[in-house]
DNA sequence: CCTATTTTGGACTGATCAGTTCATAATTAG
DNA sequence: CTAATTATGAACTGATCAGTCCAAAATAGG
């Protein structure tokens, strides 16, 4: 174990328990199939025709699951921001090396996804943080439990480290930084050159 | 003189020359404009009402000049390149110390506009790159010729310097990633640190 | 002054948008 | 079985979207 899971899931009007009929789609289903054309498409560009038929289900359980389209995009960037911090986490439990580990979870970041979606916490952030506070705390508290996890495995690396917390930003803003480099078109090639580069930040 | 100026600018149908009714609009000014509509609001979330009012010409004169609402923003990604590139081979000319020079560039590609915006490019790319490939192409344009005033700063420091290329758009990258942390909400003070303690990666 | 040429304002178009409404279906409790 | 409750599908709503059209206005050349 490196640090506490932290989950960022809030509490949401739970589906049915009592009487009435049973939905009949699974909500986490949903929420992934909602989590990846917000991802493809970007918020605005979504309709919410494109999502309730990529989730499979009608306009009227979409309005009584997710209360809007908002609502919907909230709950994918917390199911993603859970999820993709699970993935590293687990990442630096299994490797005994935190050099290793941060490389590893560093390339995790950068690559996340082949295609030319990028990253989805900085399509949200890019699209939506000038205009929505609750995406900005959504994309704040994640990258704060990112630099935690770098920061953790910088000072498992070298225990005195000093100003760990910094280079575990600079770490992952290169990562971010390396997503947008993917989609303006930089082939994957320099990209991989450019980190392993900028590895000299490493301990 | 770093490096050449090298101009975006492709040819565009000319303004009027001969007979008829005179423009009553400048076309750089109604250009800066349409930019700076689009960097704050995202370029789908942007209205040809928004365009045109903060523009200050009428619908006629938008199409008969820009084509389109994405001929507009095409127009004003190019503009911008243009300028934002000059803004930055200037610091570049003017600062005799080429570490100097990296470094005030650097900070000048963070805090591109002190507010929430964030850099033009990256909102474009990310917003428009996995749709439109004349945005990726435009993308990757300003990319390299920033990479290369960077890389040549840094061959201007230590002459006989491997991998600067690599080391530049590690720089560039950083630089990136710094303005998606100002977005994301963290706090400046922290993105200084970070960028300070990356200075690891300067000669 | 007249004609050709271009710009301008504003009304218009069909499409699409997020969200609502409501009748119907499916379940539990009694 | 009945009543209460919840989910679903499809039609609907008013607003807004990018883009078009056209008559009026402003210029240059003759």
């Amino acid at each position: 174990m490196t640090t506490p899971p932290k989950s960022t899931v809030t509490e949401y009007p739970a589906a049915t328990c009592g009487p009435g009929r049973p939905r009949e789609f699974d909500e986490a289903t949903a929420l992934t199939a909602a989590l990846d054309v917000f991802w493809r498409q970007g918020y605005e560009a979504t309709s919410l025709d494109d999502l309730t038929s990529a989730m499979g289900i009608s306009r009227s359980s979409f309005y009584a699951c997710f209360a809007s389209k908002q609502g919907a995009l909230l709950r994918a960037i917390a199911h993603y921001s859970d999820h993709n911090y699970a993935r590293l986490a687990a990442i630096a439990d299994s490797e005994p090396n935190p050099r290793k580990a941060v490389r590893t979870m560093l390339a995790q970041i950068a690559n996340a996804r082949g295609g030319p979606e990028g990253c989805f916490f900085v399509n949200c952030i890019t699209e939506l943080a000038p205009h929505d506070p609750k995406v900005i705390a959504h994309g704040r508290q994640h990258l704060d439990r990112l630099e935690d996890l770098f920061a953790h495995n910088l000072l498992r690396a070298v225990p005195g480290k000093a100003k760990a917390a910094d280079k575990a930003r600079a770490l992952l803003s290169l990562a971010l930084g390396a997503t947008m480099l993917r989609k303006a078109g930089i082939p994957a090639d320099r990209i991989e050159a450019m980190l392993a580069e900028a590895e000299a930040l490493l301990p």
